[in-house]
RNA sequence: GCCUCGGUAGCUCAGUUGGAUAGAGCAACUGCCUUCUAAGCAGUAGGUCAUGGGUUCGAAUCCCGUCCGGGGUACCA
């Protein structure tokens, strides 16, 4: 049992020994002890005074001696004021250090048969342009969710709608066609998704220029907006894509095809995969069935126009219009498709959504209208909102080129690391291969901890010029820590030192190392509390802590140099159990540590 | 307009179910490599926790108002 639940217990017993009354162990509030006061943990005193009807220094001081009389891991006690500093004995904290050290999921809940089946849906990208910073935060944090959920004790399926069909992809069908040249990702040597995207944008651009040609010969912005040749050829692909036009289909194929193999290798460099992925060509007429058995069953309301409608405002919604007066299903009509096929495919416990804050009214909408449709998990679901990213000059514009594309900040970031590494000149003996290896593990750690150790809930803000630290509170300098500790351990062995996890139990533990462990017995409770709230920002500022910490302690205490023996193995053994808190804790983050650096 | 989320150091962010003197990093300045990796450590400086009230032993944290900002409110996704 962690000592927290043991002293609260223990006070429980207390007020009820000193007092005669009967509080619940909630009530009993433990924190941290002041840097500058001695003490392991503190107990406020002073929701006890309504009981003790005294001053809180006198209730502390009662308190104080109950604890140090009959609690044996309780050595002794000061009060402050409202505050109950307790001062727990060393062999306790060498005893947490044992069992972390030799236990191999050391923090992690094991999956049990009957454990929950968690579903996870991240990153959907449409198919029409390549992945960009925003993509990268969502697939992060999905990819991170997903493992802080394992590590909790359950089963994780791991999904990915991908929108390949709708308007979208078709202005960058007609684009090619127009002015395409016949261009493939072969023939230019352009990655598929890029290439798509570019005739994405150029669609854009003639569209533009035709509207501006059709105001000039007086026509409405409007009319123009809907009028343009670009855009009624765009729509017509559409319809001939529904009526299954058997050209529109092949060209709609191998170019979808062409972004697939591009996403394969984004996905593939940031380290992140799916065990099922859904495509809503594939789910949209899922969509349009169950609606149309929400209309006969009365759920939902057709006007004249034809149009399809859930009228929410019971619920505290709006009107939602769920199929276009000319029969085309909308974005919700596909989810609804979407989740009804994937209820079909597995015995989901728990559906998680990871999407951007700014679609939290559509998930709002979608669990209430899963719900009306008679799927008891629509009001379960979990819209797991995060946050946009943004730019120093705002928010990213596709159309005026400010969007920070996923593959060219991986590839910089690489570079970065790479030239950083030879100034430093750690990496001498390594292979080629090795050195790729550790470039790409430091530029993605540095990414992937900037993006992942903000609140996920919160905007943030990505400095191109200035994100990507690699000092500081960052991936590289928890990587570096990492290595450090392998480094010493990698000397070790090479001098022939064994290491016992039979610690002697009589050293005299210093205030830091102390304060290591007490924070390593911290490790559990962090997984889980982050599996609770969803919340990698909570795993990571715990690592951050934990190896800030361990490097003041590298700095004023020598381990190796270490004569006495018991010492330099307990030393030894909390370095490596350091170490492996780090990369599991990072592991958790979707980062790889490095043995060198 | 209505709904919703946010505002903490020059900048980027932490801050537990309300608890002691609000913390890190970056940027600036100053020290520390003959010794286990200096991508490190130590120090200086930097705050009206947007703002005005309220709740109480105690508020960055909870409640109300105001100001500022993001998002939503589409037959876009």
């Amino acid at each position: 049992m962690h000592i927290d639940q043991i002293v609260k217990e223990k006070v429980v017993e207390a007020i009820g020994s000193l007092y005669g009354q009967t509080v619940d162990t909630s009530a009993v509030q433990i924190q941290n002890t002041r840097k500058d006061v001695e003490g392991d943990m503190t107990v406020v005193v002073f929701p006890f005074l309504r009981f003790s009807k005294k001053a809180p220094e006198q209730t502390g001081e009662e308190l104080g001696k109950y604890l140090t009389d009959n609690v044996d891991l309780v050595e002794n006690f000061s009060v402050i004021k409202g505050f109950l500093n307790l001062m727990i004995a060393q062999n306790y904290w060498l005893s947490v250090l044992e069992s972390a050290a030799t236990d191999d999921t050391f923090g992690f809940a094991q999956p049990q048969k009957d454990s929950p089946l968690v579903m996870v849906e991240y990153s959907s990208p449409n198919t029409n342009k390549p992945l960009h910073l925003g993509h990268i935060r969502n697939n992060l944090l999905g990819y991170s969710i997903g493992e802080i959920i394992k590590a909790n004790g359950n089963k994780l399926v791991k999904t990915n709608i991908v929108n390949d069909r709708g308007i979208h992809i078709c202005k960058s069908m007609y684009a090619w066609q127009q002015w395409g040249e016949g261009k493939t990702p072969q023939s230019t040597g352009i990655k598929g998704d890029h290439l798509v995207g570019d005739f994405y944008v150029l669609f854009d651009k003639h569209y533009k220029q035709e509207i501006n040609e059709l105001v000039e010969q007086g026509m409405s912005k409007e009319d123009a907006e809907q009028k343009a040749p670009s855009i009624v050829a765009a729509r017509d692909m559409l319809r001939k894509w529904e009526a299954k036009d058997p050209e529109v289909i092949e060209l709609w194929q191998t170019m979808n095809q062409w972004v697939y193999a591009g996403f394969d290798l984004t996905y593939k460099e940031l380290g992140v995969d799916f065990d099922k992925i859904y495509h809503e060509s594939d789910t949209y007429l899922v969509g349009k069935d169950e609606v149309f058995r929400g209309l006969k069953e009365g759920v939902f309301y057709q006007r004249e126009d034809q149009s399809v409608w859930a009228d929410l405002t019971k619920d505290g919604l709006d009107e939602k219009i769920l199929l276009r007066s000319d029969g085309t299903s909308v974005y919700m009509t596909q989810d609804i498709g979407t989740a009804k096929l994937r209820f079909d495919d597995y015995k989901i416990d728990k559906m998680i959504y990871v999407v951007g804050n700014e679609q939290n009214y559509h998930f709002q909408v979608l669990s209430v209208l899963l719900d009306k449709l008679g799927y008891d998990w629509g009001k379960g679901l979990h819209h797991f909102s995060y946050g946009m990213v943004e730019l120093p000059h705002g928010k990213m514009k596709s159309r005026e080129g400010t969007v920070v594309d996923a593959d060219d900040l991986m590839a910089e970031m690489i570079e970065v690391a790479r030239k950083t590494s030879e100034e430093l000149g750690k990496l001498e003996g390594y292979t080629d291969e090795e050195l790729n290896r550790t470039y790409k593990i430091i530029a993605l750690g540095a990414l992937k901890y900037f993006m992942l150790k903000v609140d996920p809930k919160k905007n943030m803000l990505f400095n191109p010029e200035e994100s990507i630290d690699f000092n500081g509170n960052t991936g590289p300098f928890i990587q570096y820590t990492h290595a450090r500790i392998r480094s010493v351990i990698r000397k070790a062995t090479k001098k022939g030192i064994q290491l016992s996890f039979d610690l002697d139990s009589t050293l005299n533990l210093s205030e830091k190392e102390q304060e290591l462990i007490k924070s390593l017995s911290l490790y559990p409770t962090v997984v889980k509390e982050a599996g609770d709230i969803y919340s990698p920002a909570l795993i990571a500022n715990y690592i951050y802590s934990l190896v800030k910490e361990f490097n003041q302690f590298y700095h004023d205490h020598t381990i190796l140099g270490e004569e006495n023996e018991s010492v330099r193995n307990f030393r030894l053994v909390l370095s490596q159990t350091i170490a492996d808190v780090v990369k599991s804790g990072m592991g958790l983050l979707g980062i790889e540590v490095p043995e060198r650096m």
